[in-house]
DNA sequence: TTAATCTCTATTGACTCTATAGAGATTACG
DNA sequence: CGTAATCTCTATAGAGTCAATAGAGATTAA
């Protein structure tokens, strides 16, 4: 299952993907758009800076921003990020590996085996729908965060 | 994540599929053989009884056996009886469909579209796997189901 | 200097997960 | 019948996680 905290994240994402670039957005706002819990938001937007996918400025007249181009922010960074590896089980994850603590033989795990082609086809989907698809944008913005 | 639960099921229905026939297995004995602590596979094989995916037979030589021939027994199935539905979300199962709490819009909800996608992906692979396959036994001894 | 904003850490209540306990029901068999 | 062996059911406990809240701290613009 997803969290409820990876379903705010995406939701606050599609707040800052659509919203201006020319100001950041206010937690606050982003909060109200999105209705998310203000506190709780605040922890989410947290994670996501330290994964780079937003970016903040903080101060008056601070706020948020996509860290990046709407299309290079996959859905499977932001699973990653917020609720941890995609897979069922450590010893088939790409990005965080950990042999399971009881396993016999890795290798000849029947489990392993079937749970392994399943992580490949969830990580293939999740990794090639980015925000900019979710949200039917243009693909044509610059490489660099949004001009103008 | 797959629960350790579900990850004794398996092991439990290994054991089984493996033991002859002719014979019920003692919980104890299951127990041993998969490394499972005893209490908490009692719990597990009555989840499994009920799904109809074991039979037992109580008193004195009582025991285990499989419900179906392996090759009936789906990954997908064994899941879906220990740790519930496959879907990241309510909105996207098959089985256990709900709508979200707090979701605006289904119809249009980008993140469902995604999900929905992974579930799909999900549930073909897992529903495509069976015991039989998982431990490469032959498809010898079908109760009803015919080969291919 | 001040007001506005993000940042960090702690805490709380509800829930789930893993595991254990023990009494109850059923069965085979002498 | 009586008894031992087995599965069945329900309760409980401890650790951990999840969702949410709280409040003090750091930074910035004007």
């Amino acid at each position: 299952m997803l969290s409820k905290k990876s379903r705010y994240a995406f939701r606050a994402l599609f707040a800052l993907a659509i919203h201006p670039p020319s100001a950041p957005m206010m937690i606050a706002d982003i909060a109200e758009e999105a209705s998310i819990p203000r506190k709780f938001l605040e922890q989410i937007l947290l994670d996501l800076k330290r994964a780079g996918i937003v970016a903040s400025h903080r101060g008056k007249f601070g706020g948020y921003t996509l860290g990046r181009s709407p299309a290079d922010i996959s859905f499977a960074e932001i699973i990653r990020t917020i609720d941890g590896p995609l897979a069922l089980t450590p010893c088939v994850s790409a990005t965080a590996y950990r042999r399971c603590d009881d396993c016999v033989n890795e290798k000849t795990c029947a489990i392993r085996k079937v749970l392994l082609v399943v992580r490949n086809a969830t990580a293939d989907i999740l990794e090639s729908h980015s925000l900019a698809d979710a949200l039917g944008l243009k693909p044509g913005k610059p490489r660099r965060q949004a001009s103008r």
